[in-house]
DNA sequence: ACTGACTCGTAC
DNA sequence: GACGTACGAGTCAGTT
């Protein structure tokens, strides 16, 4: 007998939004939770009940015909709260993608939909099975083909319920049900019984009576505070019963062979489940249904039917006449490379080009990397990737800037970096591979067989084809175009991508290249020295605490201080007691151990994460080409890896030495220019703070400024204390400080750091105005956004956790701050890059640290340098603040002064 | 041997 | 728990 299985799915939706935590959300901040949970429960009830046909119904809130049997019929119930409403639109897209029916008939409520349907079904055979959370339905158990999977709680709380189940959970036969129901009451309908009759009178009443009927004729027969609690609520009782009688006769139309299941179309679900970020509830489908995606060699095959072929031209004139063709075409193409190791920092393989917008067949042309070392070859590509008509998409491009260069051919003219565009879209994504964003936004799937352009050297070479592979990559790269630049426009972000990030990438793929000169043998020299301190310190603290042991390992650095020397704990992290330096700053001179602690941390910092280690990043030319990576701050902010560069040591003398081992090449001086203030000047600018925009047009020291106005006293009377702890607010105030993060920074009582904060609020009310708006805007909206419209999701705003959101509201103030910062920087460097390459200067940049950018420059350039960088850097922005940049120049990086 | 969680510390 | 954004070293516990 084939099985029907009916969803109430309203009831399952909400039995799962109330069971599952409200900060399940996207990375663009749609609470998910319930859809989730209902997602869930559905794979479950398919996986172990194996249903041939399926039906939902999702009834809207509306009046039927049993608010007119019925007074306050269902009143009183809590309104629906709107991240559940939202999801139930969202419940409802998921079920028609999985191709499963949905009823709903205006009118009638689920269960009389279910009703018709089961009893219609029962009648031709079928078993049936109801899946809900109401009561009601358990009426229909009376046919021994239906039964009822009753959601008691939660989303995994279920019991299958046949006649006798019901009988044993009610004391009642499932026919008998309405009338129980009617005697007891039914809160959740707003239905009331009669009084002093719960659930095991009320199935006595109807067990020895029969009915309704049966029991008001019995009446004389009960005891007389039962019997005149019947008689009072006698015609409650008759209209409850006829509301709880389901009705099996709604017109529905459906031919049950369309409810077969397991008929969705693959890649669509898969998006849908995607779009929700429902990654493990698609996998738990596919395994629960065997209905995945093609197999492995049908996504080959599809790649195929969009019928990638490769081409390689017969000779190398061939090769440059069909460059040369598309550059004089202005040709829109996209292509991919293949790397023999990491991309864009081993040699190339060889590059694929297609034609964006041609129709399958796809013909990909493969330049091998002979072809690449020929003169002529290189020449044509130049032209074609160059400045010209022709523009040119690629996955990472960037990298592969920086493979080309190599040969001597120039990438800029780049039209879509999928990479780029699906961060400035979602920069929450931890990566941005090819083959996800293919799936997401193309609806393609390159197999996970074909390895990406980043993979390791083996890998590579168990490849089956790096030709077939770099033109499926250029095919997949050309199917993004649309569909990205659809979304970037959708955003209003085209502006942002074309001016700011995309002229970007070249920027920096230079910077990478030129790299940044280190003196090896100071640095060895200074590693030399770190390693013999950190040993010496090391038998110090062994001696001291009169025990060998590991001191980096926290919890036998702790044991050391907390037990055996009986040193006060400060602090406590997830695991135990904390042994920062902050604690142990807090001990010093209590003992001995704790300075020779304090200057074995420093010391070991420096010797571990930049003494050795920036050693093994220097190059063969003597320079360290970091990676500066453009799509991984959820703020808009770059970042540096292999090595990071972003966090070289300035603050203490000692950590400065390894500055000085940062130098520019023969001949060239370091020119250091860096934003002045540059976030407290954005903090004036959104606030609109009259005080502090006043302040920085003048160009008076601002922190004597906040001062002056936070204690209140002339300017003159600022102390260099007062004048340190409103810096410090300052600075606080760009990350949503609170009383207690400034108490510890500034060692005060929270009170006392509280009234500073209250002195400052009232002080600059605006800014105050400025993040309780910038939070409800976010909040309301699910992500903030900067001046230059780049956004980020913050669906924490959402959370009913306190802790949860405060965190959410801290980083939605930071984010338009940080982010505007990031943006004005972004907007110089492209600036400043364009002016050198205009003026043709051979100046370069190789360094830059958020708001500081550091150039080589010859002797004979510095004048026109200094002048270049300050219009290209002041002139980023117009904002009602100015832009102020202190310049520098230096032999090395630490000894750069004004 | 590899991996992820954790702690710690550096920069802006 | 309390200050945002990064990267990375080192330890440790769990897995392969």
């Amino acid at each position: 007998m084939p099985t029907l299985m009916l969803l109430d799915g309203n009831s399952l939706l909400y039995r799962a939004f109330f069971a599952l935590p409200t900060d399940m959300a996207t990375a663009s901040g749609q609470v998910t939770n319930a859809v989730y949970g209902f997602t869930s429960m559905l794979i479950n009830l398919v996986k172990d009940h194996h249903p041939d046909q399926l039906v939902a119904t999702f009834d809207r809130p509306e009046r039927t015909f049993r608010h007119d049997m019925v007074d306050d019929y269902k009143a009183g119930r809590a309104e629906t709260p709107d991240i559940l409403r939202q999801q139930m639109g969202l419940a409802r897209q998921l079920v028609e993608v999985l191709k499963i029916p949905i009823l709903d008939y205006p009118g009638f409520e689920a269960d009389d939909v279910i009703a018709t349907l089961a009893t219609l079904a029962a009648g031709n055979g079928d078993d049936v099975i109801v899946v809900t959370g109401d009561r009601d339905t358990y009426q229909l158990v009376e046919d021994p083909h239906v039964k009822v999977l009753y959601n008691r709680r939660g989303v995994s709380d279920y019991a299958l319920y046949d006649e006798a189940g019901i009988f044993e959970r009610t004391g009642v036969t499932p026919a008998a049900y309405p009338n129980y129901a009617a005697l007891r009451g039914d809160p959740s309908d707003n239905l009331a019984g009669v009084p002093g009759v719960g659930e095991k009178t009320a199935a006595r009443l109807i067990s020895t009576y029969g009915d309704i009927d049966g029991i008001y004729a019995h009446l004389g027969d009960l005891t007389p505070k039962l019997r005149d609690s019947l008689a009072g609520a006698e015609s409650r009782v008759r209209a409850n019963a006829a509301v709880t009688l389901l009705v099996r006769d709604v017109p529905v139309t459906i031919d049950p062979d369309q409810a077969s299941f397991g008929g969705w179309d693959v890649d669509e679900a898969r998006r849908f489940f995607e779009f929700l970020e429902f990654r493990t509830l698609w996998s738990r489908l596919v395994d629960a249904t065997g209905v995945d995606g093609p197999s492995s060699e049908e996504r080959v095959g599809a790649l195929k039917g969009t019928e990638v072929s490769i081409r390689e031209a017969p000779s190398s004139s061939d090769l440059v006449a069909q460059l040369v063709a598309w550059s004089d075409a202005g040709a829109h193409l996209a292509v991919a490379g293949s790397w023999s190791a990491r991309e864009g920092r081993s040699q190339l393989l060889g590059l694929a080009i297609v034609e964006v917008g041609s129709p399958s067949p796809v013909e990909a042309l493969w330049v091998d990397d002979q072809s690449l070392a020929s003169s002529e070859v290189a020449a044509a590509l130049s032209r074609l990737l160059g400045p010209g008509a022709a523009r040119t998409s690629a996955h990472n491009a960037k990298a592969l800037m920086r493979s080309l260069a190599a040969f001597g051919v120039t990438f800029s003219s780049l039209e879509l970096d999928p990479t780029i565009a699906a961060y400035l879209v979602d920069p929450a994504g931890d990566q941005y591979l090819l083959e996800d964003l293919a799936s997401r936004y193309a609806g393609l799937h390159l197999g996970a067989e074909l390895p990406n352009d980043g993979g390791q050297l083996d890998l590579m070479a168990e490849a089956p084809d790096p030709k077939a592979v770099a033109g499926q990559r250029a095919s997949a790269v050309a199917s993004l175009v649309a569909p990205l630049g659809a979304a970037l426009e959708a955003r209003g972000m085209e502006s942002l991508y074309r001016e700011v990030e995309r002229p970007l990438v070249r920027v920096l793929a230079a910077m990478e290249l030129v790299g940044v000169r280190v003196d090896v043998g100071e640095l060895r020299s200074l590693a030399g020295e770190l390693v013999d301190e950190v040993r010496r310190l090391e038998r110090e603290i062994q001696d001291l605490a009169g025990v060998d042991f590991v001191v980096n390992s926290t919890p036998q650095l702790r044991e050391v201080l907390f037990s055996k020397l009986g040193l006060a704990p400060q602090k406590k992290t997830k695991t135990g007691y904390s042994t920062d330096a902050q604690t142990l700053e807090r001990l010093r001179g209590q003992h001995p151990i704790i300075d020779s602690l304090l200057r074995y941390r420093e010391v070991e910092k420096l010797r571990s994460t930049y003494g050795e280690s920036l050693l093994g990043e220097v190059g063969d030319d003597g320079r360290i080409h970091a990676t500066f990576n453009q799509t991984v701050a959820r703020t808009g902010r770059l970042s540096s890896d292999q090595p990071n560069l972003h966090n070289i040591p300035v603050r203490t003398e000692e950590g400065r030495r390894l500055r000085r081992c940062f130098v520019p090449s023969t001949g060239r001086r370091f020119l250091v220019a860096d934003y002045n203030q540059v976030e407290l000047r954005v903090i004036a600018h959104l606030a609109g703070e009259p005080a502090l925009i006043e302040s920085f047009r003048i160009g008076t020291d601002i922190h004597n400024v906040t001062a002056s106005r936070i204690y209140g006293v002339e300017s003159d009377q600022v102390t260099i204390a007062m004048r340190s702890k409103a810096k410090m607010v300052s600075y606080g105030l760009a990350y949503g400080m609170e009383a207690y993060g400034l108490s510890q920074r500034l060692a005060i009582p929270v009170d006392e750091a509280a009234e500073i904060l209250s002195a400052y609020w009232s002080a600059f009310p605006a800014v105050r105005q400025y993040m309780e708006k910038v939070v409800a805007e976010s909040r309301e909206r699910g992500y903030t956004e900067t001046l230059f419209g780049r956004r980020r999701p913050i669906p924490e705003l959402q959370s009913g956790r306190y802790q949860v959101r405060a965190a959410g509201e801290r980083q939605a103030m930071n984010a338009g701050i940080q982010g505007l910062a990031a943006d004005i920087f972004k907007v110089a460097l492209v600036r400043l890059f364009s002016s050198l390459e205009a003026k043709r200067m051979e100046s370069q940049l190789v360094l830059q640290v958020h708001d500081e950018v550091i150039l080589e420059v010859p002797p004979g350039e510095r004048d026109v340098a200094v002048d270049v960088v300050m219009d290209a850097m002041t002139g980023a922005a117009e904002l009602d603040v100015p832009l102020a940049v202190n310049l520098a120049w230096g032999d090395d990086w630490a000894s750069a002064k004004a």
